[in-house]
DNA sequence: TGTACATCAGTGAACGCGCGTTCACTGATGTAC
DNA sequence: TGTACATCAGTGAACGCGCGTTCACTGATGTAC
């Protein structure tokens, strides 16, 4: 009946996926900084304790989100670039995660919050780099370029998140960042 | 003989100023979530009510190393322009500055941690903002671009200090930012 | 110049709070025979 | 199929800790006269 997978529902059905989800809840509310394995379990309805036991500490909780969300960013890049084939897309949909998920976004850039030398966290980081710029076989160059492109994208979620886009240029997010990412210079074998 | 400030030193002389410096200690260390009142006060040698007498409470002392921040950050812009003359260099600056104070950095682009709407926070942040995009009667076409050069050299440095950055690409930030940033396409006008 | 008073810049003790950790436990599920 | 046992997935109470806040205070500095 029920698929066999690594995480057994035990009790709880599947307890995990629950306290990552209220971790997002959490930290959407008050930030990383204020989200406490305490708060994240009565958001969940069980005791703090079984927090502490699926997580080990806050370091892993939060780990935890930071791999879900290099995972759930991964499948909106892989979407976007499949829909539409076009690199600039892709480079849209990573501004849209970025202020749709914030909770996601400031964990996942936010080093010291927890272990990022953690294999699974490498892993599912490393899905999401191959896809921005090319896998270890990639020319410089392309890597380069992956990161420029990277990095614009990233620059810009980060600069509308904290007010540092003036109001003139108008409300919509995505609108501008088509016309910031415009003066970036894209090779022939990345237009779409 | 001593000049007349807002910052009238008393008995230890300028604890205002001291406090903010240990603050950006402590944050380096351990991060501006770890960061507390009691800590910021045992590196500067006073109670922690003094540095609540200072700055009302936590929010209130990020804000003052974020407005420092972006004060330095500013002078650091406007040093680099007026030594080269080049508006690359400003962002090899930028990048500089973001990697060599991870304190300032870190408090200064995380919103939530203080209060992003305090006046002070609101003009030290639009000095700088000016340097990177240009005064209000600034077009929005060099608006735009004075953004999409922002964004590329914050995302870059958001990167590399979360480890995004392959190796194969070498060891020297600054390098290889240069070699970013190179796929923004630059008008005449800015050109160097 | 002296004096009295107001204000500023701290001290130090006390408090209640939420936190993470520990530990003995219980009840549900899985497994060997 | 049944039974005994091992393991997994939690509970609940207790703890010590650092935190921010409050409050009465003191000592240094500034100011009015």
């Amino acid at each position: 009946m029920r698929p066999k997978s690594t995480i057994r529902p035990y009790h709880h059905g599947d307890l995990r996926t629950a306290l990552v989800a209220a971790a997002v809840d959490a930290i959407e509310e008050g930030g990383a900084t204020a989200m406490s394995l305490r708060d994240v379990a009565r958001r969940a309805g069980v005791t703090h304790t079984a927090a502490a036991y699926h997580f080990g500490d806050k370091a892993g909780l939060l780990a935890a989100v930071a791999i879900e969300g290099y995972r759930q960013l991964a499948a909106d890049l892989l979407a976007a670039r499949e829909q539409q084939r076009s690199f600039l897309e892709m480079g849209i949909a990573y501004v849209r995660f970025a202020l749709s998920q914030p909770a996601y976004f400031e964990v996942m850039y936010h080093p010291g919050l927890y272990d990022a030398s953690d294999p699974a966290v490498r892993d599912a980081r490393a899905e999401t780099a191959a896809l921005l710029y090319g896998s270890r076989d990639a020319t410089n160059e392309q890597t380069l370029f992956g990161i420029a492109a990277w990095s614009i994208v990233h620059g810009f979620a980060t600069l509308w998140r904290t007010g540092n886009i003036p109001a003139k240029l108008g409300k919509d997010p995505e609108e501008i960042a088509r016309a910031v990412a415009s003066h970036l210079r894209v090779p022939r074998s990345r237009r779409g």
